[in-house]
RNA sequence: GCACCCGUAGCUCAGCGGAUUAGAGCACUUGUCUUCGGAACAAGGGGUCGUAGGUUCGAAUCCUAUCGGGUGUACCA
């Protein structure tokens, strides 16, 4: 297909000198060739002339070129041009796919690029949720995309370690009296594995009781808690709003302060300051415990407090500069001008906001560095906020927006139409659901993969929904089925016995053939799915390609037929191809299953 | 109110820099098979692509309007 695509692409430009890509797609089923360009349309808009003899002339160049030596060429309808190629061709791509995989499918897309992406970005002193587990899941997909293209790829990672939600919940915390199991957070065990029921959550708060918790989970249970009631209280009750206020701000002076430094502050600050340190600390236990579960690793953790110093000082100089103002006793940002709206980015207590943060952020994560592109990886309720952060920035560090991109997502939703909500402590967190799942497949690598192919299937942008039942499932566009094909070909290529003798494909039966067409679609695949960052596209043509060598399995007999030798190498490559695809969505395949 | 996203088969979704007869999976109906591990394969029914206009030789795809759903819209993150 891609073979295809150059070679048109090269006579396009030597006939019509004209810089053209040609979208090479398979022919609609019910038509004989193999393989269709609609460039002689395009063309035609561009030249204004006939798209027929356009494509008459194409295929008269592309017979003459020769690469395509005896394929069937035909200028049909509009002016499509329909190719049908002869068994020697589809052979030769699958010998010089096998011969030297990597460099065939190498993408440059990327090549040279310093590419930082950010994701994730979950708040300490509070629970992984399943968005966390999505985002998650589709930054690491894009990240490897990126990786795969020849980008040089750091992950990073941003969390609210200060702010309200923080004041909240030590806030609760206080109130209630309790401490943390696991005082010392270097003493912190990892979670259980394995299974545990879906509301056995709930029975975590007894967790002293229960040995068979780790007590870091049980101190993270305590802190959602925590910023439920925080959350309530702030809401409802005034008295509390001013205290949780007044904590907030003593919270961000602990934190500029810095952890052991705590002379001069008073016997109840100590306490607060311990706490502080304690719980964040904690909760960054638990996040790398999580990440390593899912396996995906960041390589480093930008804090808010460890940015929002430099935020501040930005938006402080640009005040002066004009880009910020004054207004109600806040600094905002008024984005009218820009059609898009104001932003508070410190509020009337002279406490920074996200806003503020993330400014400090762009900064520092462009000075730590020097990338030729940000990834910004994030829900979509988030890309309004994110314009006028951008746009505000856009006035002293253009370059620095112009290198930044913003990809959205959207929420998890669960089959029967559920709200979650963190305030309300009614969400789903990460860990009920890798449990469920992992409890349903008896397996962590496969039920990661059923959970990651789940996720990853869909188009990044809208919300999509998760049913655990449907994720595991064995039939259908599960990541299971494709695992199991998987282990399926490698299981023949471990039991052929003949596999020295003939190395050459002679010739293809219609199963074979299909095979081979669906591998050579594969580079065109990637792609697509590196310029979009499109971790689904990767997915559609897997299960495709999955579907096809099952039916090839079906019909054609590998080891002990006389042609063994021919399908090993068939089989050896949709292993090859499948596992190729699978580790770009962050899946492992399984030796046996 | 304004802005953005989304309305494609009963359900969940691809396709959307226009193009050959609109595609999958699930569910439903019916077959194949004593298998290189059925966690399989094959066949079938099911859609006026939210609605109405427009551009075009040609629109699910582009434009306009309209209805329905979601999200955001100054001191949360």
């Amino acid at each position: 297909m891609e073979k295809i695509k150059e070679v048109v692409e090269k006579v396009v430009k030597r006939v019509f000198e004209v810089e053209i890509e040609a979208g090479v797609e398979r022919t609609p089923e019910g038509i004989e060739a193999d393989f269709a360009t609609n460039v002689a349309m395009k063309l035609a808009k561009e030249v204004r002339r006939n798209p027929r003899e356009i494509a008459e002339e194409i295929r008269k160049g592309v017979e003459e070129d020769g690469e395509l030596e005896g394929a069937k060429i035909e200028v049909v309808g509009p002016g499509f041009l329909n190719f049908t190629l002869n068994d020697k061709f589809f052979i030769q791509e699958v010998e010089e796919l096998l011969d030297d995989f990597d460099k065939k499918v190498k993408s440059e897309q990327y090549r040279g690029k310093v590419v930082v992406t950010e994701f994730s970005d979950p708040n300490p002193f509070k629970v992984l949720h399943v968005g966390h587990l999505y985002t998650s899941i589709v930054g690491e997909g894009m990240s490897r995309l990126i990786e795969f293209a020849g980008g040089e790829v750091h992950r990073t990672n941003f969390g609210g370690d200060v702010g309200l939600h923080v004041a909240k919940t030590i806030h609760a915390l206080l109130a209630c009296g309790r401490q943390f199991v696991s005082s010392d957070a270097s003493r912190a065990r990892p979670p259980l594995r394995g299974s545990r029921s879906p509301d056995l959550a709930r029975k975590l708060r007894y967790a002293d009781e229960n040995k068979t918790v780790s007590p870091l989970v049980a101190d993270i249970e305590l802190l959602a808690e925590c910023y439920v009631r925080g959350t309530r209280l702030y809401e409802e009750d005034e008295r509390a709003r001013g205290e949780i206020k007044e904590l907030n701000k003593k919270i961000y002076q602990i934190a500029e302060r810095g952890e052991g430094n705590e002379e001069g502050l008073s016997e109840e600050d100590k306490r607060l300051a311990e706490m502080y340190w304690q719980g964040r600390a904690l909760s960054y236990k638990y996040f790398e415990q999580f990440y390593e579960r899912i396996g995906v690793k960041f390589e480093k953790f930008y804090p808010e407090s460890s940015v929002v110093e430099r935020g501040r000082e930005t938006v402080l100089r640009e005040l002066g500069n004009g880009v910020y103002e004054r207004s109600e006793g806040a600094v905002v940002f008024s984005g009218e001008k820009y059609g898009l709206h104001t932003r508070v980015f410190i509020n009337q207590e002279g406490i920074p906001t996200y806003e503020t943060k993330d400014v400090g952020l762009l900064l520092t994560k462009n000075e730590d560095y020097h990338f030729d592109e940000s990834v910004v990886i994030t829900g979509n309720d988030i890309v309004d906020y994110m314009k006028v952060v951008l746009k505000s920035v856009e006035q002293y560090a253009p370059e620095l927006v112009r290198k930044t991109r913003h990809v959205t997502h959207g929420n998890v939703r669960l089959p029967g139409n559920e709200k979650m909500s963190s305030r309300k402590g009614n969400f789903i967190k990460a860990v009920d659901i890798l449990d469920d799942v992992f409890e349903r497949t008896k397996s962590e690598i496969i039920g990661l993969a059923a959970i990651k192919y789940a996720f990853l299937k869909y188009r990044v942008g809208g919300d999509i929904e998760f049913d655990a039942e449907e994720s595991v499932r064995t039939v259908g566009n599960s990541g299971v089925y494709l695992l199991y094909s998987a282990v399926r070909g490698k299981k023949i290529i471990n039991s052929a016995l003949r596999v020295e003798t003939p190395d050459i494909l002679v010739g293809l039966n219609e199963f074979e053939r299909e095979l081979a067409k669906k591998f050579m679609e594969y580079r065109g695949v990637l792609r697509e799915a590196v310029e979009g960052l499109a971790p689904n596209v990767v997915c559609k043509y897997l299960f495709e390609l999955a579907q096809e060598f099952s039916r090839f399995y079906e019909h054609c007999r590998v080891v002990g037929d006389e042609r063994e030798a021919e399908r090993v190498k068939l089989v050896k490559l949709f292993v090859q191809v499948m596992e190729h695809g699978l580790f770009l969505l962050g899946i492992t395949v399984p030796e046996e299953m």
